[in-house]
DNA sequence: TTTCATACGTCCT
DNA sequence: CGTATGAAA
């Protein structure tokens, strides 16, 4: 949804601009996007349960497509549901099913074609998926967090931090939430991208009869709230324009709703003004991570002398615990959850392919990428690894800057060979592109303008025998370190860190089975490989772990922390957990055994990905207890983020947008808000309702498929303050108070009213977990990826499969819940 | 004239 | 998520 209208308002200031043109910049990118229109591809697998890492081929592409053009991706994924999110949720997963199963049926005649059609409509991007993802990023060196909330924030503080310069996505929200530079629109044939400034917003409008010249920020957002965003709904019959004029007049919001209903055109709910500033303060204050800091922060800290009152803190996302949020942020636990992050599709081990392991003083390939001798210096050389790997670490705390290079850092080189691969994977671009406009157009005008383009790219890209230009151009960014470096050049020698040759590479990977089937000449990523963007080297890491159907895509030496590495191939006896009932290290955690009852399962839903031919990873992987690999527990991990704190060193983001009006925008705002609360302190029914008015995409409806209202949870006990905020004991998440049935509903105007929750009391859950202590100090949780894959039913609620973890927890009263209860 | 509802697309071995 | 389209207010 976003803000609808705004993009075609905008359309004056949206300039198409080649990516060349952000060469040598961090842009951060909306992950999403991506991975949902990754999972078109593989729509059907995804449905039916079948493991599939198509969609990941589809990201790293592009990903791939950026680091080509010298632009440093910062890739950002959705978090949690904001408490706020409660949305309709039902509805839409009664369609999902219903596309599901009118898919099933038509697979079932053979109808795969109209199959498909459906199976798109049901396809849900979980944490789970996303984490595929970001095995791949660790082991290509791509920066990443995942937010502990929407994305929109995340990507929106990032550049305001100056951590990155610009933000793609396809979501207008970003302008509102204050992002000075959107790229939307990625053209990977074209390789162009629709740039918005916000530095150009004077200018816009003009043509539609509403210009935003003068306005500011504030005002901007106002306009955009107030014509109907995700947080709240529009007065009905209150669009874009009409917001426009209203604030154009009025000046203020309140102003603004006091005529409109004094003229009592319009239907203005009761408690819209409250739900307005409850709205606004999601866009200014959400809760993101500080990749520097690495704790939670408010996207914009409040102004001083304002305070945000418990109702409003939890609104805008509940705190998490630094270490809790360090390890969602990373990848280590999912974001819904909190729980370690299950690995739905362990056999999927990205790997960067073609990487050399440069000397770090000679990071150019001979020849122009011709060394094919390296390859068996390379495997075997474990000094020459380490010695590669080292800097990278290191480098991770010292330059920091989007913009900095590391000459002599370089994690990935070209081949001779590079041209060809590349070549054929823009080929296919450019062949889908054109079978989309030929779809479209009879005869496209611009073929051989398009050809020209792209061969006018690849040669200057990287043309010649410049490859290193790429490399050293490469930014040292801080990426996951690796977790454990152990040769077996001996065994496995298709293990062997490759050469630089393709066929020899391929040769060596030989064929694999991939989860859909298909015999890849290698290992996965080698169709959108590219050279020039390739990754750094990585070691595959012998058989330690044999685990069954275990496909080689590769080591993950440079996946994170141990700690990640290893939670996918864990599997815990659920039956020992259960007998040693608690374990308590130095950081006091609680652990509640408990099983949950049959009916409790089948109230809080199963895992619907498993339920179908998925296997069920705790058969594959066996069930085994904790295992631990004392040779890299003392290695030191950097983790994907930015460590250091000299990041913004560059370019001090606009902590405070300096706008037309000059007033500084949390000034502004704190302002306004506290005008706003001057006729507060209401607590009528509606106001409180209309707070859960407009709730449309994010997380929640993207991925929370498993939502449950509250009004089915137990009762609870309050919780105080300090239970607002999560803990690695637990997630402490209290309820607003008292929401009666609310006047708008969350989709616009639908004449339906949805049926709001309304849970008098707070609760609490608190979950059972073992942990162990890791040398980064991090917590490891043994609890069982897939606690109920087992007891899983087809048809039955096919909750998303994070939230099935719950169903290995217990809700807790607060006595339970109050602190960390230790043990 | 503006808003609102609906349909459609995103992939592509 | 977006765009496009057409009908209704
Ligand atoms: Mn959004």
């Amino acid at each position: 949804m976003g803000i609808s209208g705004l993009l075609p308002l905008l359309k004056d200031i949206q300039v198409t601009r080649p990516l060349s043109d952000f060469a040598g910049q961090t842009i951060a990118v909306d992950a999403y996007v991506w991975l949902h229109k990754g999972t078109y591809g593989c729509a059907a697998e995804l449905a039916t349960g079948r493991r599939t890492h198509k969609y990941v081929d589809y990201a790293m592409h592009r990903v791939r497509l950026l680091r080509h053009h010298r632009i440093q991706p910062y890739v950002v994924f959705d978090g949690g549901p904001l408490p706020a999110k409660q949305g309709t949720e039902s509805e839409r997963k009664k369609r999902r099913d219903e596309n599901l199963a009118r898919a099933n049926a038509f697979a079932a005649q053979g109808k795969h074609t109209q199959a498909r059609e459906y199976y798109v409509k049901c396809i849900d991007v979980t944490p789970q998926m996303a984490y595929q993802l970001i095995k791949a990023l660790r082991a290509e060196g791509i920066p990443y967090v995942v937010a502990p909330y929407e994305a929109d924030a995340q990507l929106a503080y990032l550049e305001r931090i100056g951590v990155v310069d610009g933000v793609i996505t396809e979501d207008s929200d970003l302008l509102v939430f204050g992002c000075r530079k959107v790229l939307l629109k990625l053209d990977v044939v074209e390789s162009v991208v629709t740039c918005i400034s916000r530095g150009d917003f004077g200018s816009a409008g003009a043509a539609g009869g509403m210009p935003l010249l003068g306005w500011s920020d504030a005002q901007f957002r106002r306009m955009a709230i107030l014509s109907g965003c995700d947080y709240l709904a529009s007065i009905p019959g209150v669009g874009l324009k009409t917001a426009w004029s209203l604030l154009r007049k009025h000046k203020t919001v309140e102003n603004a709703v006091r005529m409109l209903m004094l003229e009592g055109k319009k239907k203005v709910p009761d408690g819209y003004l409250d739900a307005f500033k409850l709205a606004e303060r999601v866009f200014l204050y959400q809760r993101v991570y500080d990749p520097r800091q690495k704790r939670l922060v408010h996207l914009t800290e409040p102004a001083e002398g304002e305070r945000l009152d418990a109702e409003t803190d939890a609104y805008v996302g509940s705190d998490i615990e630094p270490a809790l949020a360090k390890q969602v942020a990373e990848g280590d636990a999912c974001p819904i959850s909190l729980l370690p992050m299950d690995d739905i599709n362990a056999t999927f081990v990205p790997r960067a392919l073609k990487t050399i392991p440069l000397n770090v003083k000679d990071a150019r390939m001979p020849g122009g990428g011709k060394a094919t001798g390296s390859r068996q210096n390379v495997g075997k050389g474990t000094v020459g690894i380490l010695s590669f790997f080292k800097p990278r670490a290191e480098g991770s705390s010292g330059q920091q800057t989007a913009t900095s290079h590391a000459p002599g850092h370089s994690i990935t080189a070209g081949r001779a060979s590079g041209k060809r691969t590349l070549a054929e994977v823009m080929d296919h671009d450019i062949a889908v592109k054109r079978k989309k406009q030929e779809g479209a157009q009879r005869e496209g005008p611009s073929r051989e303008v398009r050809n020209s383009k792209f061969f006018d790219v690849r040669q200057s890209s990287f043309g010649g025998e410049d490859e290193d230009a790429i490399a050293s151009e490469e930014p040292d960014y801080p990426v996951a370190g690796p977790s454990r470096i152990t040769l077996d050049a001996g065994k496995d020698k298709e293990n062997v860190p490759c050469a630089d040759d393709d066929e020899v590479f391929m040769e060596d990977a030989g064929a694999v089975e991939q989860e859909d089937g298909y015999i890849s000449p290698s290992p996965s990523m080698r169709r959108w490989d590219s050279p020039e963007v390739s990754s750094p080297l990585r070691v595959r890491s012998g058989a330690q772990l044999d685990v069954e159907e275990e496909e080689d895509f590769g080591a993950d030496i440079l996946s994170s922390p141990p700690v990640a590495a290893r939670q996918t191939r864990f599997s815990m006896n659920m039956d020992a957990a259960r007998a040693t009932s608690v374990v308590s290290h130095d950081g006091g955690i609680v652990l509640v055994p408990n099983t949950p009852s049959k009916r409790e399962r089948r109230r809080r839903g199963h895992h619907a990905r498993n339920d179908g031919a998925g296997p069920d990873l705790q058969h594959i992987l066996g069930e085994c207890d904790w295992e631990w690999d004392d040779r890299t527990s003392d290695i030191e991990c950097s983790g994907p983020l930015d460590p250091s704190p000299s990041s913004a060193s560059t370019s001090s983001g606009p902590v405070t947008p300096s706008d037309i009006p000059s007033q500084g925008e949390a000034d502004a705002c704190a302002q306004a808000l506290t005008e706003a609360e001057d006729t507060d302190e209401v607590t009528n029914s509606q106001n409180a309702a209309a707070r859960h008015a407009k709730v449309a995409h994010g997380w929640w409806e993207r991925w929370g498929r498993g939502a449950r209202s509250p009004a089915v949870a137990p009762p609870q006990t309050p919780l105080k303050r300090r239970e607002t905020t999560i803990t690695p004991e637990g997630r402490h998440r209290p309820l607003q108070q008292r929401r009666p049935q609310s006047a708008t509903n969350n989709s616009k105007h639908k004449g339906k009213q949805q049926n709001l929750h309304s849970a008098g009391r707070r609760r609490s859950l608190v979950f059972t977990e073992t942990v162990k202590k890791t040398p980064r100090g991090g917590l490891l949780r043994g609890t069982s990826s897939r606690p109920d894959t087992a007891n899983s039913e087809q048809g039955e609620d096919s909750a998303g499969a994070s939230r099935n973890r719950f169903a290995e927890f217990r809700w807790a009263g607060v006595e339970d819940s109050v602190g960390p209860c230790r043990i």
